[in-house]
DNA sequence: GTTAGCAGTCGGTATCATCGAGTGCTGGCC
DNA sequence: GGCCAGCACTCGATGATACCGACTGCTAAC
């Protein structure tokens, strides 16, 4: 299973001209790249083992050689040292994270664009979930008589809101009792142990009237959102779709972004498998048989808050969408940790 | 300017034929349409006249007719009565209406989907804007000790927040007391009037610290964001992608959908010039040569509110988007009207 | 083990003929 | 005068054919 020193070295010289070129390497030249000092039926030699071993395949007899999903696996995991980004993106990266400011869902949609600028692909941030995040405060706001807003502040800065629709009217003076209720028993928890814990306490009471069926009203609503614990921020879909020649590929690729649930639940999945990269059928989605995909978790405070991640087609430039999310995961992480 | 009635109903059906089948129009189609009861020979002609008039052209000699822009306006200009949505269309809205629920933010998002699964195109919907609802609710959370969220509520159910940075700490009672004092200046004031009105009163305070330095520094943070007044959810764009056949195109009208700001400019520009379907260049975007947008404000309360738009391909099937929109448009501001 | 040389493969491109959908025009009919 | 059958013509699309060249695999020599 292991490749020895030269047929790694070829290996890894087809890779890196098919991810510039898009066109099958011919063993001339591979021989002609840099660190392979052997002649071209060398080359061919090796390459018809590398095939034999199912690294590279050929699209047809008389044409150059094609890394296979294992190819393009064996490169990432031998990059050796991680690229550094070129000098311009690195600055631009650090301007960005200066100027950073306001409103936390602002600065993760602005990092998705940044990173995809960075890489010219698609690019997902993924905010912190909710899950751990404690209430900060509970508020109570009428809208109509019959309609309130429950309205939570989150200790990382996210607001959480919930409609309430009555089938009677309501005074302000009753959603203020209710909300005076309300306080003490949920500052302070998560939303999923405030839902959890208050529930007991709100069966005792009765009445479908006053601050006490309005307090119950609104526990009952605390339970997240199966869905949208987290939020997502996408940006750069249309960078992708330059990656690929077939408009029907690219439309299937972007109903997948479309499902942002979809998206998470990909990315989280590969990094439970522990792999930072996922390449092709690896990504265990058909439509994104060509595509790779590159996660990272973030850390805030010293724990793994977020993630963000780049979608691309399987010839992506690897070295150089690693390095920019590796730069932007750590910038995102401090800038997140000042709080 | 005006075209007889034979002329008019050729063009139709010029029109409707490429829309079905994206192909060059040939006289002899044309003859067979229902309408058209005369022999090709003489449909011939009547197409030559109609290309000399600027309605058609033909992309090559011996090939059929295609619409100009001024064709497709005539076609959408003399639509006669508006097409009703499919039985299953209209059930499918309906149901949606009936089953949505929740916050704002959650059907607006929804409804651009729908919409967009309805056309087949993207959709875009634009909520409200805030410029006209007034500020329900103030409210000041202590996140760290150097940082406060400005938590306001809308009365349209939107929230707007506010991260207010401080450079020295800041304590819980002081919020508290800034929030008391800002609340009975801004509640029932717009974000603008309330930016406006309230500035010149704190100029009078001084100081650095305290409560009194908080309420500037809220009042200061109070003036709506240019670009954030209103809320825009855009929807199927993988379904836009598939009515093209270049990638580059694909990506370029993507990037676009992507500025949420020029799509919304770019309904509003067309609401503004008294229209509600803009044709390739009348988009005035020019890599929107190819598509067609269809716009329609909703009215909530008999207010208009917000705008839906769907954006396809200048050859979209205008008679059933133009009902999808305007069905659910009106589906919309009767839904948001109760509250 | 490496490599120069060579025969063989096969997709891409160019050339050419054919086909057919579609046109404009003409001349006859109502 | 308006309509239309008929006809010659145009020109892109399609398919066959030949050619080119970028490859390969193999062999024999170093």
């Amino acid at each position: 299973m292991t490749l020895d020193d030269r047929k790694a070295t070829i290996l890894r010289a087809v890779v890196a001209e098919y991810i510039e070129t898009a066109q099958p390497v011919g063993s001339g030249h591979v021989a002609q790249a840099p660190g392979v000092n052997v002649s071209s039926a060398t080359v061919r030699n090796d390459m018809a083992l590398l095939e034999q071993e199912g690294y590279l395949v050929q699209p047809h007899t008389s044409a150059g050689r094609v890394p296979t999903e294992k190819g393009y696996r064996f490169f990432v995991d031998h990059l050796g040292s991680p690229d550094q980004l070129v000098g311009a993106d690195a600055q631009q990266v650090r301007s960005f994270f200066r100027a950073a400011h306001g409103e936390l869902e602002q600065v993760l949609q602005d990092t998705s664009r940044l990173l995809a600028g960075l890489t010219q692909y698609a690019a997902v941030v993924v905010g912190p979930p909710h899950e751990a995040a404690t209430i900060r405060s509970v508020q109570l706001v009428g809208l109509t008589p019959r309609v309130a807003l429950l309205v939570m502040v989150l200790s990382n800065g996210v607001i959480e809101k919930r409609t309430l629709e009555f089938d009677h009217d309501v005074e302000e003076l009753e959603l203020a009792a209710a909300a005076l209720a309300l306080a003490p028993r949920v500052v302070g928890e998560t939303l999923a142990s405030a839902a959890a814990c208050a529930v007991p306490v709100d069966e005792q009471l009765d009445g479908t009237t006053g601050p006490a069926a309005i307090t119950r009203r609104a526990v009952a609503a605390l339970a997240p959102d199966e869905h949208h614990d987290e939020q997502v921020f996408i940006g750069g879909a249309s960078r992708m779709a330059s990656a690929f020649d077939a408009v029907a590929q690219v439309s299937e690729i972007l109903q997948i972004l479309e499902q942002q649930y979809v998206v998470v639940s990909l990315l989280r999945d590969v990094l439970d498998r522990g792999l930072n990269v996922a390449i092709g059928t690896e990504t265990g989605m058909v439509p994104l048989a060509d595509c790779a995909v590159i996660v990272s978790p973030y850390l805030v405070d010293g724990e793994t808050a977020g993630t963000i991640g780049v979608l691309g087609p399987t010839r992506m430039n690897y070295p150089q969408a690693l390095a920019a999310v590796a730069v932007v995961s750590q910038r995102l992480g401090h800038r997140l940790s000042e709080g």
